[in-house]
DNA sequence: ATATTTATTTTAGTTGTCAAAATAAAAAAA
DNA sequence: TTTTTTTATTTTGACAACTAAAATAAATAT
């Protein structure tokens, strides 16, 4: 098990974005996989970019040529050079002034952007907080609009530069039309969150639900950067999962995300807010939790709190060796394992990454959880998949939205408009 | 719901394949894209070509001129045409006599082969019906070589037209190698059945477990063909299932198969064979059954009835009103539907097939599964995912292997030998 | 017979890519 | 220092895969 708590990492390590291993990505114009290849690579010379794209020289220097002169790549000056023989290679690289992008997270209780620079670079943040309520749909674009305001102006980057905005928020989104069937954050359902957005800030949207924007800074950013097949899981106030296979987030058949927080995990079993049983999510979310505590605490239950000071007063007996709320927090984490060894024995994925930034709760992050993955996986013959837990700031997953926005607008700057 | 046991239908609707939607696959040669288009239409004229995969008609002509002159493709003299205005269109289709290939399925007690010629068409068949106990791997290769030599003779074509052979087998293959790591049908595991069979025949030869081959079926000829992203699942001895994303297998990142028979549907649940507890195969395979059977049924059980015949006087006292024996059915049928909704949740699939040719225990094939599922799935307001039950010939598993193998032979024969 | 319509073929580019030769820029060797 | 060697990049000429548009073919409708 491997915990990673890390942010200095990201800088240091050059570039963004999906790192393909099967040299040409087929279908893509080359041109756009030149500069994709650069961008994730964060320096690259002409004949890195021949080799690993396997393209002649000389088709290099015309697509470099090209970027360069659309204003999308530049030469480098490279002076700590490890030195070599002959010639020195000149490293081109993303300017990152070619545009800007912006990414953002809603959420019930606070909002967070970031504004990010064409080499995915994050140039500036912002939050902001509401009341933790779910609100009419034009009250939200009020605070979106709070948000971005608190985003640009500190900055010279004014909103014209902007290229598009990528947003993620809790519930069932339609990426592709732009739609919020239904989400936790707002009065009504259907809400036409795509074109309103456009219609206001006459931008490019592009709308995903959080588990997404998670997996995508996964993606872009984090350890699944060199992998090709693997999963997000992230235990929030639901539990979510993001699919990537064959380094694209795979959206389903109906292209609203997936839900393995009601995967059935026990055949008649708690009932869960979806008003089902045996749902995953009725064991590990918070309200499962609480649900629980009463009958676990007894009298240490004060009689003012409300459901969070509950949940942590379990967290706090637990940890000082409370028997009854031990098992509370156990039993969540057994099934938590059920569910990722479901999704190993349906995916095999490479990897799984249990992810979120919160953690409240570290019963539900710990080796066993891990350990009893292993122990529940079928593992005839084949290597078992790795269980990873990451610890993000609180960006990350606006960091994510803003990954999206920027493959967007790659799109169409650097492409022929034409998605993947 | 929906259950159909139709070959004929297979007869009637021309071409094989599956039925891209989105024009030109990006990626293939466009030599290949026309061959397969008119393959999986079965007649297609040069215009069709042209607005279908969205190339300019000159190029349609070029391409088809050279795919003819090749042999691959032949004109068609279409007399039944719907009378139009201007220049008739000449139809295409695919020479079947360009090549053959072998569709093997094999299993414990039977196995069975198609040959297939170059339209997918079924040129001859062939059974062999073998004893029922793991054996040694060159006794298969015996028993493979006596069922490809009930294959041919009976038929023009000779072993030297045969392209290549597609193989399928209960157990854990592994694709892309074309070992067999593990198999109920044979003594020892990591057997490189791959390279045995091309020593032996000098042949391209391509393995995968059955449950894939299943799924190829409904991908080149039955329901799957329409449909970009679905899902099949059939109980045999196991619990298998193969699914299809974006028109192609999906077979996870460690290239063996996904494993639903071993997600679980209960905590600390039934044994099963694999050694864990609460598997769904646990519940739902023939040796699950039978475990419960002596319980329900008592003294009724025969002295000297061995586990198939407990089997059948289960299913005979179920159907005939016994209650004992009606819940273990209804029961094994609960999980089923716990596991296909499962599926759903994970993968939004736009189908499930529940698909076999035994199919013996109707109460795992009934309307009330498929109404549970829907059950057990979220709609939160997205299309339920239909499910279909087939109920196939014993060939179909054969014609899934021969629809692997025909696809490989297209990749090398018109394409550049590059595969997707 | 003639016009109209649709399918296919021909023609004359255009584009994207490559192989190979030429050039550039450095370190190593003479 | 000068020359050689090595690696990176650019230039050149050629080719393959397309396309758009014009020409031709083969039918029906007038």
């Amino acid at each position: 098990m491997s915990v990673s708590v890390s942010d200095e990492l990201f800088a240091e390590r050059k570039g963004c974005g999906p790192l393909l291993q099967r040299g040409r990505r087929s279908g893509l114009p080359l041109r756009q996989q030149v500069f994709e290849y650069v961008r994730s690579q964060g320096h690259a010379a002409r004949s890195d970019i021949a080799s690993s794209l396997d393209v002649s020289a000389g088709s290099a220097t015309t697509i470099t040529a090209d970027l360069i002169a659309s204003g999308l790549l530049q030469e480098v000056d490279e002076q700590s050079r490890e030195q070599g023989r002959g010639r020195p290679r000149v490293a081109l690289e993303v300017v990152s002034t070619a545009g800007y992008v912006i990414g953002i997270k809603l959420a019930l209780d606070v909002h967070t952007a970031v504004l990010v620079d064409f080499n995915g670079k994050v140039v500036a943040e912002a939050k902001l907080s509401s009341r933790d309520q779910p609100r009419a749909t034009p009250e939200l674009l009020d605070e979106v609009d709070a948000l971005i305001s608190g985003l640009l102006p500190n900055h010279s980057v004014a909103l014209h530069e902007v290229h598009a905005i990528g947003l993620g928020l809790p519930g069932i989104v339609e990426h592709r039309t732009g739609q919020v069937i239904w989400s936790s954050m707002l009065h009504d359902r259907n809400q036409d969150l795509g074109v309103l957005l456009k219609d206001r800030y006459g931008l490019t949207i592009v709308l995903d639900n959080d588990a997404n924007m998670l997996t995508l800074a996964e993606l872009w950013f984090g350890a699944g950067r060199s992998m090709a097949d693997f999963a997000v899981v992230t235990i929030e106030s639901g539990v979510g999962m993001g699919l990537v296979l064959g380094n694209e987030i795979y959206r389903g058949a109906h292209g609203l995300g997936l839900e393995l927080g009601h995967t059935k995990v026990q055949l008649d079993g708690a009932l869960c807010r979806c008003g089902q049983r045996g749902c995953l999510e009725a064991y590990l979310a918070d309200y499962a939790l609480n649900r629980e505590a009463g009958a676990a605490l007894g009298h240490l239950v004060g009689q003012g709190s409300g459901p969070e000071d509950t949940l942590n007063l379990l967290f706090e007996q637990a940890k000082s060796g409370h028997e009854a709320a031990q098992t509370i927090f156990r039993r969540a984490g057994r099934f938590l394992s059920v569910g990722l060894a479901n999704v190993i024995q349906l995916f095999d994925p490479a990897l799984i990454i249990l992810s979120g930034s919160q953690m409240k709760y570290d019963y539900l992050y710990a080796s066993e959880i891990v350990d009893d993955v292993q122990k529940l996986t079928l593992s005839n013959g084949r290597k078992p998949c790795k269980v990873e837990i990451h610890a993000w700031d609180d960006l990350i997953w606006a960091r994510g939205a803003s990954a999206l926005a920027l493959s967007k607008v790659t799109d169409s700057v650097v492409g022929h408009g034409v998605a993947a």
